[in-house]
RNA sequence: GCCCCCGUGGCGGAAUGGCAGACGCUUCGGACUUAAAAUCCGAUGGCCAGAAAUGGCCGUGCGGGUUCGAAUCCCGCCGGGGGCACCA
C-alpha cells in the first residue's frame, strides 16, 4: 500500500514551522557547536512562479544543511526575494497595478512554492530587498560608497575625510586630470618633480576645485559617460547587462550615448578582485570568467611625438584642444616595438582635431560619422578592418621615423589609452589592416627555431627580437624587461598595467528600485542624506512609466523631490539603483535580519561570516557574484565586517533542460530528409515558439524540423531512426525550457502528483549536482517505488492492518549490518562532497537489501532513517515517530560507522592474465603475498591460460587484484 | 578566431590508473489477480558457440602513445556544450 505523502508532508512541514525546527542560534546561544552558513541564491520572484531549476539548488543546500544540523552544527540556511527590478514593473505597467502590489502577491507565490517543497528554512529571517527596513541599509551602504575613496597609499578604501587629511598633508597631489596621486615628492622622486611638476597641492587650489577633486573620488561619484542607452526599457544599462549590443532582459536594442550617471568605482579593486580568487573554492571555470572579464594585462605605456607638419598649429586653437602634441599607447608587446610601423588612435580621440590637416579634414570627419552612426550589433558582426589616414605621422620614439597617423575603429577609446602602436607582423588585426592599406609590414620577432613565420599571417607568439639594435637576440620574455627598463631611462614610457574592467555605472531611470539617498545642490552637486533620514522612501506614486527619455519617473513626485535644508533649497536625486544593489549584501542580513540600529551586528558577523556553501545558477557569474564581492570589500575596508571575501566555496548549479526531443526534417514541398544530411541545425525563433532548422550539406536548401513521437524512434547503429521509416534519422536533442517552446515543467503539478519527498529526490538522482541534464517525467516512478517500498519493509504491507513498524530488537545479521556500516561512510561523505546521486543509490542498495528480509533490527531502522531523513524529509520524520521516538529527527545525532566493522574476513580478488579479467578467487583478507600469488596461478580458469608459457611476472596490488604476465 | 568543459548500453548515469556499465528508467519473461493497476521474482551492452550450465571474442567518439594494466594519463583528430570576442 503506498504511503499517504499528502497527509505526511503537510503534517511535518505544519510542524517544523509550529516547532522553528530550523532556527539558527544566535552566537551567544551557540556553546561549542561549529557554525555553517549555508546560502542559496534567493530568487527574483517573477510572475511565472518556481521553475524546476529552483528546487534543485535549493534542495541540495538543503539536503547539506539537514545532515550538518544532525552533525551537530549551527546552521544558517535562510531564503529571502531580490524584488525590485525590470519584470515586476513591466507587469505593472501593462495591467496598471503598482509594483509592490504585483511584487507581493509574487512573494506569496513564491513562499508557498518553497514551502510546500519542505526546505529546512529559518524563516524568521526572510529578506525581502522591497522593504524600506530592508533598503534602508542598502542606502546606508551607498552612503558608505559615497563618502569613501580608494587610498593609492594603502591600496584600499578609507573614509573621505582621510582624503582631505592627506591631501592637505600633501602626501597625496592632484594631477592635471583632477585624480589624485602620491606625490612624487614623497617617493624620492624630487628631481622629476622638481623638473616639470604637472601635479598641483591642495593650497594651490580654490574652494570650489577642491570640491571637485573630493566629490571625484569618491567611490560612488557622477560623471558624463558614455552609456548604454535602451529606449524600450527607457534607462541605462550596465555593460553587464548588455549582451551582444542588446539589453539582457528583454533583448532591446541598446545604443550608445553620453550621460551624466552615478557610476561604483569598482576598477579601483581589480587587481584585488583577481587576485583574492586564489583564495576561493569557486569552480575553476567561473575564477576564469572573472578573471577574463576584469581582463588584466601587463605592458608599458610608450609617448609617441607628432611630426611637426603644415596647418597643424604648435599651440592649442581653443581651451578644450590638448596643448600637447603627443599621445601615448598601451601595448603588451613593448619587445616589439622596433616592429612599428604605423599608429592608429581611436575615431573618438580627443587628439585628432588638433592633428588633422586640413586636406584630411573631410575624410576623417566622414569616417567618424560614419563610425558614430555605427549599431554595437553591426560592428561585431562586421569586422572588416576600416580606418582612414589622418595625413599627420607620428615620431617612432627610438628612431626617429615618421610613421603614420590613421584612425580605425578596431581601436577602442574606452579600453587602454584609445591609442596603439601597430606591429602588423606580430599582430593579427594590424596585419589585416596593414594588408588592406598597404603599409609597411617589419618582422621584429622570429620563432625560436629559425624558421620563417608563415606567409599570409602574423605570427603573434613568443620568440626572439631581430631587426631591434637594443635586444636583438633576446627571447620575447627577457626584451620585454629590456625594453620597459630603456624606456622608462629614457623617459619614453613606463611599465603598466590596463584593465577591461569599466567602472560600474550604478543609476536606472526606473521607478522601482532604491532611490539615492543623496540630495543635489542648485550646482547639481551631491550631498548625502543624513543617515538618521534613512529608508529615503520610495513615494507612492500613480504614474510611474518610465518617460522615455532620461529623466526618471521620480521627478513626476514633485512635492518629494523639493526638499529643504538648512534654509537651503535641494532637489532629490531622482534615479533608483539597478537591480543588482540589494543582492549585493543581503547575505549579511540574514545574519542580524531585524536589527534597527545597524545593518549587521559586528559580533553575529565576525561569528557567521564567510558564507560556507553558496549554490546557485552560473548566470550571475560576472553580475552579482562581482558587484557583491566588491561591495563586501569596500565594507571591509571599512572595517565593517571581517573577511576580505563572502563566498568561501561555491556551487554552480547544472541547468535542468526540457525532455528528450526528436526532429524529422522537411523542405518547403514536402520532401523528407535525414537529420544526418543537413549541417548548421538550429534554433529560429516564430511567432508559434521556436523551430528547428537545418542546411542541406550538398544543396545547401534549407528544411525545417517537424517534432516526432518518441516511441516511432530507435537506435541503428550510432544514429536515431523512425521505427515506420529507417531511412530518416532523427534529431534528438533536449532544450532549455522556455514558455515559448512549450517545455516547461510546473514544480506544482510534480508536487501534487509525486510528493514533496519524491520530488526531491527525482532531482538530486539525475546525475550530478553541476551537470546540466535532460528533465524525463517517466523516470520519476524510480523514486516513488523507492519510497513506497521503505515504507513498506518498515510499516508492514498487510493492507487489512493498520500500519505498525516492522521492527525487531536485537542485533543486526553481519552482512546487513557491513552493508549499514558501509553505507553510513559512502552516504556521509557523499553529502559533504554534494554528490547526492550516488548516496541515494547506496541507499536504494540497502533498502533493496531489506526487502523480503523480514522484521529489521532496530539499530538499523533507525540508521536508515535517519540516513534517509536529509533526502527525503517528511517521510524519514513520520517513520522515525513510528519507531516511538516523540522529537523531531532534525538535530539527532547523525549515524557514525565503525570502520573495523567495514573489514571483510574474505576477499574476492581478481586475477588477470595479461591484464585480461580470468577469474576469481576467495582468499582470507590477513593471507601474505605468496599464498596469493599461489592460490591465483592454480586457480581453475586461470590454468589454461598459463599452460605452455613462460609467467614472467607476478603483481599482487594489495587486496585489490593480481595479475600474471605470461608469454 | 581564442579560452574552458564534456563524449560510457535504448535513456539518466556509476567507476578518475586495477573486476566497465553500480543505482534508477525502459523492455521482455514469470508469480499473484476473474481482470487491470500496484507489488514480488528473474533477464536486459553487442557478437559467436552450446539443449543448458557455461565459455570465448569485441566494447567507454576516432587514430596513435605511455603502462604489467587505460573509460581514467599523454599527443593528434572528430562531435557537442559554455564563456569571451577587434581588449592592443
Amino acid at each position: 500500500m503506498p504511503y499517504n505523502f499528502t497527509t505526511i508532508e503537510k503534517k511535518w512541514q505544519e510542524y517544523w514551522r509550529a516547532n522553528r525546527s530550523f532556527a539558527a542560534l544566535d552566537p551567544a546561544d551557540a556553546g561549542q557547536m561549529p557554525k555553517a552558513f549555508v546560502l542559496d541564491m534567493f530568487p527574483y520572484p517573477s510572475g511565472a512562479g518556481l521553475h524546476v531549476g529552483h528546487p534543485e539548488g535549493y534542495t541540495a543546500t538543503d539536503i547539506y544543511s539537514r545532515y550538518l544540523r544532525m552533525r551537530g552544527y549551527n546552521v544558517l540556511h535562510p531564503m529571502g526575494w531580490d524584488a525590485f527590478g525590470l519584470p515586476a514593473e513591466q507587469y505593472a505597467i501593462n495591467n496598471n497595478v503598482h509594483p509592490g502590489i504585483e511584487t507581493e502577491r509574487n512573494i506569496q507565490n513564491f513562499r508557498r512554492q518553497i514551502q510546500m517543497l519542505g526546505l529546512s528554512y529559518d524563516w524568521d529571517r526572510e529578506v525581502n530587498t522591497t522593504d524600506p527596513r530592508y533598503y534602508r541599509w542598502t542606502q546606508w551602504i551607498f552612503l558608505q560608497l559615497f563618502n569613501s575613496y580608494f587610498d593609492p597609499i594603502q591600496n584600499k578604501a578609507m573614509p573621505i575625510a582621510h582624503l582631505q587629511n592627506e591631501l592637505f598633508n600633501e602626501n597625496l597631489v592632484v594631477g592635471p586630470d583632477g585624480s589624485v596621486r602620491i606625490n612624487p615628492a614623497q617617493e624620492g622622486m624630487e628631481e622629476i618633480a622638481g623638473e616639470v611638476r604637472i601635479e598641483r597641492l591642495w593650497r594651490e587650489l580654490s574652494p570650489e576645485e577642491q570640491r571637485d577633486v573630493i566629490d571625484g573620488q569618491r567611490l560612488a561619484y557622477i560623471d558624463e559617460v558614455p552609456v548604454n542607452w535602451c529606449p524600450a526599457l527607457g534607462t541605462v544599462l550596465s555593460n553587464e547587462e548588455v549582451i551582444d549590443g542588446r539589453s539582457e532582459r528583454g533583448n532591446h536594442a541598446v545604443e550608445r550615448r553620453p550621460m551624466r550617471q552615478w557610476m561604483l568605482r569598482i576598477t579601483a579593486y581589480a587587481d584585488r578582485l583577481v587576485d583574492d580568487l586564489n583564495l576561493l573554492e569557486w569552480p575553476e571555470s567561473l575564477k576564469e570568467m572573472q578573471r577574463n572579464w576584469i581582463g588584466k594585462s601587463t605592458g608599458a605605456y610608450i609617448d609617441f611625438d607628432i611630426a611637426p607638419a603644415e596647418g597643424v598649429p604648435a599651440t592649442p586653437a581653443s581651451e578644450d584642444e590638448p596643448d600637447d602634441l603627443s599621445f601615448t599607447v598601451f601595448t603588451t608587446r613593448p619587445d616589439t616595438l622596433y616592429g612599428a610601423t604605423y599608429v592608429v588612435l581611436a575615431p573618438e580621440h580627443p587628439l585628432i582635431d588638433r592633428i588633422t590637416p586640413p586636406s584630411h579634414r573631410a575624410a576623417v570627419e566622414a569616417y567618424r560619422a560614419q563610425v558614430a552612426s555605427r549599431s554595437d550589433r553591426d560592428r561585431m558582426e562586421n569586422k572588416e578592418k576600416t580606418g582612414v589616414f589622418t595625413g599627420a605621422y607620428a615620431l617612432h620614439p627610438l628612431t626617429g621615423e615618421k610613421i603614420p597617423l590613421y584612425i580605425a575603429d578596431y581601436v577602442l577609446i574606452t579600453y587602454g589609452t584609445g591609442a596603439i602602436m601597430a606591429v602588423p607582423a606580430h599582430d593579427e588585426r594590424d596585419y589585416e589592416f596593414a594588408v588592406k592599406f598597404k603599409i609597411l609590414i617589419r618582422t621584429v620577432v622570429m620563432p625560436a627555431g629559425g624558421h620563417l613565420p608563415p606567409e599570409g599571417k602574423a605570427f603573434v607568439e613568443e620568440g626572439v627580437a631581430v631587426n631591434s639594435p637594443l635586444i636583438n637576440n633576446l627571447p620575447t620574455l627577457q626584451a620585454k624587461e629590456r625594453m620597459i627598463a630603456h624606456l622608462e631611462e629614457q623617459d619614453l614610457g613606463r611599465r603598466a598595467v590596463t584593465y577591461k574592467l569599466r567602472d560600474w555605472l550604478f543609476s536606472r531611470q526606473r521607478y522601482w528600485g532604491e532611490p539615492f539617498p543623496i540630495l543635489l545642490d542648485e550646482q547639481d552637486r551631491p550631498t548625502a542624506v543624513d543617515e538618521s533620514e534613512l529608508p529615503v522612501e520610495l513615494p507612492p506614486l500613480s504614474d510611474f512609466k518610465p518617460t522615455g527619455t532620461p529623466e526618471p519617473p521620480l521627478t513626476k513626485a514633485t512635492d518629494w523631490v523639493r526638499v529643504s535644508r538648512g534654509g537651503q533649497v535641494y532637489m532629490r536625486e531622482t534615479n533608483t539603483m539597478p537591480q543588482w544593489a540589494g543582492s549585493c549584501w543581503y547575505y549579511l542580513r540574514y545574519i542580524d535580519p531585524n536589527n534597527e540600529e545597524r545593518f549587521v551586528d559586528p559580533a553575529k558577523e565576525k561569528y557567521w561570516m564567510p558564507v560556507d556553501l553558496y549554490v546557485g545558477g552560473v548566470e550571475h557569474a560576472v553580475l552579482h557574484l562581482l558587484y557583491s564581492r566588491f561591495w563586501h570589500k569596500v565594507l571591509f575596508d571599512l572595517g565593517h565586517v571581517s573577511t576580505p571575501e563572502p563566498f568561501r566555496r561555491l556551487i554552480n548549479q547544472g541547468l535542468i533542460l526540457g525532455e528528450m526531443e526528436f526532429h524529422t526534417f522537411t523542405a518547403a514541398d514536402g520532401s523528407a530528409v535525414g537529420a544526418i544530411e543537413l549541417t548548421d541545425i538550429h534554433e529560429e525563433p516564430t511567432p508559434q515558439g521556436p523551430r528547428q532548422v537545418g542546411v542541406h550539406k550538398e544543396t545547401g536548401e534549407r528544411y525545417v524540423g517537424v517534432r516526432v513521437n518518441p516511441d516511432d524512434v530507435e537506435k541503428r547503429g550510432d544514429r536515431f531512426v523512425l521505427k515506420s521509416n529507417p531511412n530518416i534519422t532523427v534529431d534528438a536533442r533536449a532544450f532549455k525550457m522556455s514558455k515559448s517552446r512549450g517545455n516547461v515543467v510546473n514544480p506544482d503539478e510534480i508536487v501534487g502528483g509525486y510528493g514533496a519527498d519524491v520530488f526531491r529526490l527525482y532531482e538530486m538522482y539525475m546525475g550530478p549536482l553541476e551537470a546540466q541534464k535532460p528533465w524525463n517525467t517517466r523516470d520519476i516512478i524510480g523514486m516513488t517505488r523507492f519510497l513506497n517500498s521503505v515504507w513498506r519493509n518498515f510499516m508492514g504491507s498487510d493492507e487489512n492492518a493498520p500500519p505498525k513498524p516492522n521492527v525487531i530488537d536485537g542485533p543486526v545479521p553481519e552482512d546487513l549490518d557491513r552493508q549499514m556500516h558501509r553505507a553510513i561512510k559512502k552516504v556521509g561523505e557523499d553529502i559533504a562532497d554534494l554528490r547526492f546521486n550516488t548516496a541515494i543509490a547506496e541507499l536504494i542498495k540497502l533498502n533493496n537489501s531489506l526487502t523480503g528480509g523480514g522484521p529489521i533490527s532496530r539499530g538499523l531502522a533507525e540508521n536508515f532513517v535517519l540516513m534517509l531523513a536529509p533526502f527525503a524529509p517528511h517521510l524519514a520524520e513520520e517513520l522515525w515517530q513510528a519507531l516511538g521516538h516523540d522529537k523531531s529527527l532534525a538535530r539527532h545525532p547523525w549515524p557514525k560507522f565503525d570502520p573495523a566493522r567495514l573489514i571483510e574476513t574474505t576477499l574476492e580478488l581478481p586475477v588477470q592474465v595479461n591484464g585480461k579479467l580470468r577469474d576469481k578467487i576467495m582468499v582470507p583478507a590477513d593471507a601474505d603475498e605468496q599464498t596469493i600469488l599461489t592460490t591465483a596461478e592454480s586457480a581453475e580458469k586461470v590454468r589454461p591460460w598459463l599452460e605452455g608459457k613462460t609467467i614472467r611476472k607476478r603483481l599482487y596490488v594489495p587486496k585489490k587484484l593480481v595479475n600474471l604476465v605470461v608469454s
